[in-house]
DNA sequence: GTGGTCTAGACCACA
DNA sequence: GTGGTCTAGACCACG
């Protein structure tokens, strides 16, 4: 699996989402086993402990599921991960447009400035 | 003046942000002096440090300078405060995209995802 | 305050339950800051990151808060901190007959075992 | 046999008990001869190998004696079973007081919410 | 090999 | 000084 990771954020979160989005995406399937958290590490350049905290975070959440000396798997039910990843996006998109109206642009400002955006 | 403050974040550069916002609408003026620095802390609730340090942040693009013993004043050319502001904008724009993008949307689909956004 | 911490179990939720007992309890009054992360590392004897762990699990509960550069307060609302605690006895409690009842004792039995306890 | 497995423990001392119940108990006979390691494992659902150590450990205890090519039997001396039972009974008790204390309930009050428990 | 937990120590922004 | 986050490396029980 490929992670895009910017080094001047948080981690954790990044690994999380990017992970919701995979087994919303459909590819990671319903009690898949996931790379191990030290291979995830290594291949993502992270820290396992980082790696460790997000699969935990996610476990919180319901989707994932960890099996003592086996592994990390997903959750049978992957509406939960489907769920949380729209309400990653529609975060994400309600930040971007509270921080834009901070910046003295309406609503309607800010999605005409984004529809003029080049991309 | 009022300030819009999410104090999860870092202060300093919403300060600056919003200064800049406030010099370039015209707001405030070019050679206008400022609240000092105790009283825009104090009326925004937060550590003079932290305005101390945003006013510093401004003076160093040439947005705010200072006259010792006096206080703080807006530059000239405020040009500066309004390239600035176009700057903010296009950077948090190009943050958001970028971000939607790590999430699987291309660019034509976050402004789609925009345009169909709920106020 | 005192700690009572047994080093053969995971360390963090002992910290978490003798906190919302502190809190529940009236020793920890509403929006009271807490001693340090490293103050309370120090006087426990374990690492600031497991106190820092505790901190944030009980703020993911509603039960604290953190002031960024500032330190960690009780929540207003105690009442978070005093359902946490009767739910903990009420797990402990459960979760005791549970493991009696593998071995064979019934619910009547282990009340029985417990009242004839020599303390 | 029917196994009871939180396999969120230490699947090995569950195992233990377990047989320690039905040796005392006297589902199984002296001398009488178990289901070999990987039946066990197999209806239990865990791993041969934790099978395997929780046999060497009752056998440790004088509870079980396997015969190279058979397989593993109950000591014709079944006390140490018995005993090491009562153990288990009396180590949980007393574990679960101590940790009911911890919460600030002392010894007649951990005997009083017990006995008020709704099974 | 795996996950689970802890320690130790570092760096950052903020007050 | 504070919290927030990460790295590095260790040890354990389990498979």
């Amino acid at each position: 699996m490929e992670w895009v990771l910017n080094k001047n954020k948080p981690i954790c979160p990044q690994l999380c989402e990017q992970l919701c989005l995979r087994i919303a995406d459909g590819t990671f399937k319903p009690n898949e086993r996931l790379l191990s958290v030290r291979e995830v590490a290594l291949s993502a350049g992270v820290n396992p402990n980082t790696v460790q905290r997000s699969f935990e975070e996610l476990e919180h959440q319901g989707i994932l599921y960890s099996v003592r000396g086996s592994g990390w798997y997903v959750s049978e039910n992957t509406h939960l991960a489907t769920a949380a990843f729209e309400r990653l996006l529609a975060e994400k998109t309600e930040a971007f447009f509270s921080e834009m109206q901070v910046l003295g642009l309406s609503g309607e400002a800010v999605k005409k400035y984004v529809e003029e955006w080049n991309l």
